[in-house]
DNA sequence: TGTACATCAGTGAACGCGCGTTCACTGATGTAC
DNA sequence: TGTACATCAGTGAACGCGCGTTCACTGATGTAC
């Protein structure tokens, strides 16, 4: 059957990528195999290495576009909201910080997903996972000091920033202790979403 | 040589446990190796099924362990400050929330560095996970109270108990974040840090 | 208290398994003419 | 446009390795008398 077509070539690429993407979420970069990967995708396990040189290979596209993906959906949430500083961080609290969320990592924030992942493995990823939360601290520092506009109160650049990077830590944290406890304590884990998305619109 | 005293046999269990909660903690559950633990605990590994019956087995161990030493800490810092609940509080951020923290993972707390693997793991971890998490909310709700109180402001218990479960969170999401750029920026890590530290003492 | 024997903690080799990676093979695709 | 051949993506078996676990063995410890 094979040879197949370079465009063909690609969308496989790009399936193996979506497969890792989810797997890599769901069970960590070391909890899920080249071969159930490639099952996923649709393919033999022997192809991998016509796409990438190694996993760690794989691994670091997923963290590319991974964040890539989140950022854009933190772009949409802000243009979706194009008055209210205040109202477009309440979505975006609200988008994240909950029950789906929590449930499924797959199809989550590669942050929340991958940070333990990004901390125990070298520098290459987390120089792909430093891009992307760079990212999202700029994008959250604007949301914070266009509201602060919004509201009247004057606040620094360096201030806004430093909100933005807690508040982010905060996010990050809910889904993390939530997600640890999701299957043995429901209604704790509900709990801890539930305060955090509380205080975090309080801010 | 062997066999050995009764004493002996416990306090060589002791070194597995330890050995273990510090190589879980620094490379995940599924990161080391029942051989490499063995060898810190000065021992071979063919003697590990005289402790344990499984790998799962120790983690839960390491799990009780690790909330119950990182309690202690609390209650320690939380005696230490019998005054003011203000200055308990800012001391539990001074120490939780810092570089060596960070840096530390495999003497540091476990409800940061094995967060992930809990909420990846069965809800037998899980289960572990719960109660010390628990512990933590208690005690922190009872600072969040104290200080309140202190400081003249009416605060009902359902208050203090959800702004300490999003206080919690966010040290731990500090410090997951941290982690995940601390090699590659530790520029960038280091201000997550100390954006979350002023933030969680303004509170 | 002393002796004889059963127990059992640690040793180190071995087992089975799954993993990341390699490789010979196939045959449709891409390309040179 | 048509033909001949080189390329190379996917296949599936195989390799080497490390892992969790098992096991026969050893000899000091614990115990029964």
């Amino acid at each position: 059957m094979p040879r197949i077509t370079q465009e063909q070539k690609k969308l496989n690429r790009e399936k193996i990528v979506r497969a890792a993407g989810e797997g890599f979420r769901l069970h960590g970069i070391d909890g899920i195999g080249i071969e159930e990967l490639m099952k996923t995708a649709g393919m033999t396990h022997g192809g991998f290495y016509n796409h990438f040189s190694s996993k760690e290979d794989l691994a670091l596209e997923v963290y590319r576009r991974g964040f890539a993906d989140s950022l854009g959906v933190l772009g949409a949430i802000r243009t979706s909201h194009p008055r209210s500083a205040r109202a477009a961080w309440h979505g975006l609290v609200d988008e994240y910080v909950t029950a789906d969320h929590r449930d499924h990592p797959e199809t989550g924030c590669a942050s929340a997903a991958l940070a333990v992942d990004a901390g125990r493995h070298g520098a290459a990823s987390q120089t792909e996972y430093r891009r992307g939360l760079e990212g999202y601290f700029s994008a959250i520092t604007e949301m914070v000091l266009d509201r602060a506009r919004q509201a009247g109160t004057a606040l620094t650049a360096a201030e806004g920033r430093e909100q933005a990077v807690a508040l982010f830590s905060q996010m990050v944290g809910a889904l993390v202790v939530s997600r640890a406890v999701a299957e043995a304590d429901p209604g704790l884990s509900d709990e801890v979403l539930t305060a955090n998305r509380r205080q975090l619109k309080q801010r």
